[in-house]
DNA sequence: AATAAAGCTGTAATCGATTACATCGAGTGG
DNA sequence: CCACTCGATGTAATCGATTACAGCTTTATT
């Protein structure tokens, strides 16, 4: 590969003249520029970023932790991240921590050595401490989850309107008993929505909703709803933490003769692909995914250019997409 | 941050000192080592990978060019080749290509660039020609896909076998008919595909095969299957080239008031999560995603370790899960 | 015409590491 | 006692870019 210096040698300008053109600097002459242009091409020349990097500083690239990959839901949101981070030229660094905090550690070792200029959480299990650590040295942004107070600027829908809107959505469809899958974790989304099916509760009068916690993978989910729709046989609507979950519940239902959509109704968080290749489809909350990560990169960007950019929060709107359960 | 510099004036060492501790180099005298160390530690020092990425002329990274990462089947490979690299203390970089060749001119940049010492193409677009002049460069490998001749290594399963075998499956169920969902480029995989579900068709003379190709969004392939069936109502058998594709077939079914696995069995590529959600569960073609990831950073990684490294072709197994279609 | 200003380009220091080679003291052998 | 080896560390060049500052032309100003 050639470097800059051979390209000066070619044209017979300076390195430095060379590095002006690279760099756009107005300051060259036109016709000098042409000339290092035409030796660039000549010689094929590409600018080592390592060298770059090093010299001024930055990395041009973000890291980005996310819990998996395989989950359509973070993939998501990790394109509209993408989107964001490829208009600014940088490039992202994923980070998949796999629910292991030592991953997330190793992942973070990159901001410190220089490999990465900022940060973005999502929907991360960091703690509260760690986070408000990082962000002391470095630009970072959370998306999904927030803490109180906030460490640092974040992203997310409304989960407490959503939640709300979802389980009126069902009261009017008639539903008299919902059940509220939330999910183990007392993440700010999880508590917000489980504030959002109490307040619906509340408000229509009509209708009851209780809060299922825990954390579950498929097999156990299925038969933990088999188990609670067996015990209580009027319950007639789920709301669902996510599509995987949802399809877990239709599963459930016809594994019980009972028919998704009439029998129970369904209403699942997120808005995937998967809720579309459900049969039936399912109803749900649509999440702006590609938004929530584009977004991200947005808020991201805001910190980077500014040393003290006060730290913001922003919400996203949702949908409540009915569908056939 | 602190450098290297300001560790040795720490502990009264020079740097060249520092760099061998921090390099392991045994002939530092372990005393030394000792003082080191804590210097380090003190100043919480970390070194720039930047710097040292230009020193030694290695990025410490390696791309990986893939479709979309949104779906499930890039994830899960994607999660083997992460777990590879990890191995090896490298960084992946994710290209997503979108189906865009434009995005994929960009990312290899960054083998032109120094910021990437090799690349993975999984299922890549690439043409045969591109991917050579790549590969005289810089060390290459593919994944699921391959060409003939081979310009690089590759690791994939053996798709004329499992398709043969997926086919003898549906034909011993009791299948006469089957019809394959082959997806509409010349991949390689699609053409052995092609000539297993032939090749199972001469072998077991009850039953006939025949190959549509065409790649379709979910709707337009929905309706497809459909009219596909209507017209030949003695179709009792398909085969999908992938299982968002299975779940289409389904839901086409269902439509018709046809009995998944009992009208017409189903028997889709893959095994991703997507073939355990759907009710009744897709029987497939279980592919080993996470091994076809690993191994293919194995290989490469012999590529970067020798200038001259052969060329080699690795086939996983497959297996054959008979679910509940 | 002398001088100041402006426009371009070049020189050389710098980013933070690695590493070939030099150096220096202690130990060894004759 | 001298020469030599060996072990441990230091000196300084280097990777390939950026950029402050210097310096040389050319143009403008009085």
């Amino acid at each position: 590969m050639s470097t800059i210096k051979d390209v000066a040698k070619y044209c017979g300008y300076s390195v430095a003249t060379v590095s002006r053109v690279i760099n756009d600097d107005p300051i060259v002459k036109a016709e000098t520029r042409e000339k290092v242009l035409l030796a660039i091409r000549a010689l094929k020349y590409r600018p080592n970023l390592v060298a770059k990097n090093l010299r001024t500083q930055k990395s041009n690239s973000i890291l980005v932790m996310i819990p998996t990959i395989a989950n359509p839901y973070y993939a998501e949101v990790l394109r509209g991240i993408e989107q964001g981070v490829k208009e600014t030229e940088m490039n992202p660094i994923i980070g998949t921590v796999e629910f292991d905090p030592k991953h997330m550690d190793h992942f973070l070792e990159l901001l410190d050595s220089n490999q990465a200029d900022g940060v973005i959480f999502i929907s991360s299990s960091i703690t509260s401490d760690r986070l408000t650590e990082v962000a002391k040295k470095h630009p970072a942004v959370m998306c999904n989850e927030y803490f109180d107070p906030m460490p640092v600027s974040y992203v997310s829908i409304n989960n407490e309107d959503a939640a709300y809107e979802a389980a009126c959505e069902l009261a009017n469809a008639g539903c008299k008993q919902i059940a509220y899958f939330s999910g183990v974790r007392d993440s700010s989304s999880s508590l917000d929505r489980s504030r959002g099916v109490k307040r619906a509760e509340e408000e229509c009068e009509s209708v009851a909703v209780s809060i299922i916690r825990g954390e579950d993978d498929l097999h156990s989910l299925k038969n933990k709803i088999r188990r609670i729709l067996e015990e209580n046989p009027e319950i007639d609507g789920l709301i669902m933490n996510s599509d995987v979950n949802g399809s877990v519940a239709i599963r459930a239902l016809v594994e019980m003769d009972l028919v998704p959509g009439k029998d129970v109704r369904i209403i699942s968080f997120d808005g995937t692909i998967i809720s579309e290749i459900t049969t039936p489809m399912l109803s749900c909350v649509k999440q702006p995914l590609f938004d929530l990560g584009y977004k991200a990169v947005w808020l991201l960007e805001k910190q980077m250019k500014e040393e003290n950019a006060p730290i913001e929060r922003l919400i996203l709107s949702h949908e409540v997409t009915i569908r056939e359960t």
